[in-house]
DNA sequence: GTGGTCTAGACCACG
DNA sequence: GTGGTCTAGACCACT
């Protein structure tokens, strides 16, 4: 379900982040549900274990998803985030660089600002790009 | 005029690059102006000489910026740009990641839109945040 | 009784170890008493037989509980405790643990003394926190 | 200047973060001050890097000490510490173990809180135990 | 030089 | 079976 680029250039461990985010939101994988164990994922995605490990160690610091000693991961998409002044300036960093680079490409901001539709349509119902 | 965050999570050539490019669309910087020095540049930011180099080389391989041998660094606002598909499509990914940790921060779609009207407004009036 | 948190970040059989104690200190459970067997004690508080067997075990070990074969577990509170070196080095270094991150915390020396004077006059009026 | 335990049941990067804890407390590292690097520390203390690794992401995490990139790691006492509720029920947790665990022990609780000062001592003069 | 990432493979605690 | 810890050794990005 989650695709791996190895040449891209964001770490593996943070594409299986965005992954289960992903997964998560798209309601692939429902509150609650249990995700697949360390080793069947690093099989399935052929990472090594210690990669899917690190992710699912920043997942669950992310209150994505909890661990429960010896049982497995699971979703726990919790309660109300954290809406900290540091999120929202990384936020709007983060989509400065994507607007100053769309502008030396020639991208318009309506294009921008259908492509968030697209995305959010995209995720909501569930479907893959 | 470029403000480098030494614990930004994005690298200090990378800050340089995004400064420059700003300063370029804001009108600062004319096409066919000469820029500082590397060394000029390094000691007015306090950054290592090596990293304005590494920035002025990736500036100059995106076509912002021309060498010429013993005359400088010159802005270049050239041609068209370039609208590959690969460039696109780093656009596109970089985009939904803003979009996805958006979702997860509570942030909705409109206030987004709202940042990225904004942030345009103050690069054609050329004018700081 | 004894409160099991699957998400605590101690294991299940150190809390019911903890728990046990607590309800001996109490006098809850007196001296002599029988207690639950293994199979109840895990359909009690929901938990894997062999967890409830590891802790009884480890409360075996330290003299809080013993068990005469064919006739089911019992408390014994017996003779003086166990005063080694040893154990009064662990005790102090998880008190230390607990100093250092009260002070990270911004917790005063006072209000961990309090804690401890509370937690006391909890234990001798047999009430719940 | 931070003693491993190899024998420890608590991990030893948590010894390691334990042990710069003391030492930015107590002084002996001082604000914006530069650690031993990653691998200084590491053969100092005959540790794999990464152990080491672990500690200062963690520290760093916590806000303890702050990474520059290609520059090292510095010490960074950062303004007033966050007293989440989680913090404050984690903290009484820890204690009433140790309080259940000293009642076992024949330990008063007079003896506890003369341990808590005199560490609290330790810590604010900069000596070593 | 710095820290960050990844792999391979081992051992252990927990349930 | 689960995840957590540790080692060894490699490569890379950044300054």
């Amino acid at each position: 379900m989650i695709n791996i680029n190895e040449r891209s250039s964001s770490p593996i461990y943070e594409q299986i982040i965005q992954g289960m985010k992903e997964l998560v939101l798209k309601g692939v994988l429902q509150n609650g549900e249990k995700l697949p164990s360390v080793r069947e994922m690093s099989s399935t995605l052929l990472v090594n274990p210690n990669t899917v490990s690190k992710a699912y160690q920043e997942l669950e610091r992310q209150g994505v998803i909890e661990t429960l000693r010896g049982k497995g991961t699971f979703v726990c998409t919790g309660g109300a985030p954290v809406l900290s002044d540091e999120t929202l300036h990384r936020l709007k960093s983060s989509l400065k660089q994507v607007v100053l680079d769309a502008s030396y490409a020639g991208v318009s901001a309506e294009q921008l600002k259908q492509w968030i539709d697209s995305y959010l349509k995209e995720l909501r119902s569930g479907t893959n790009a």
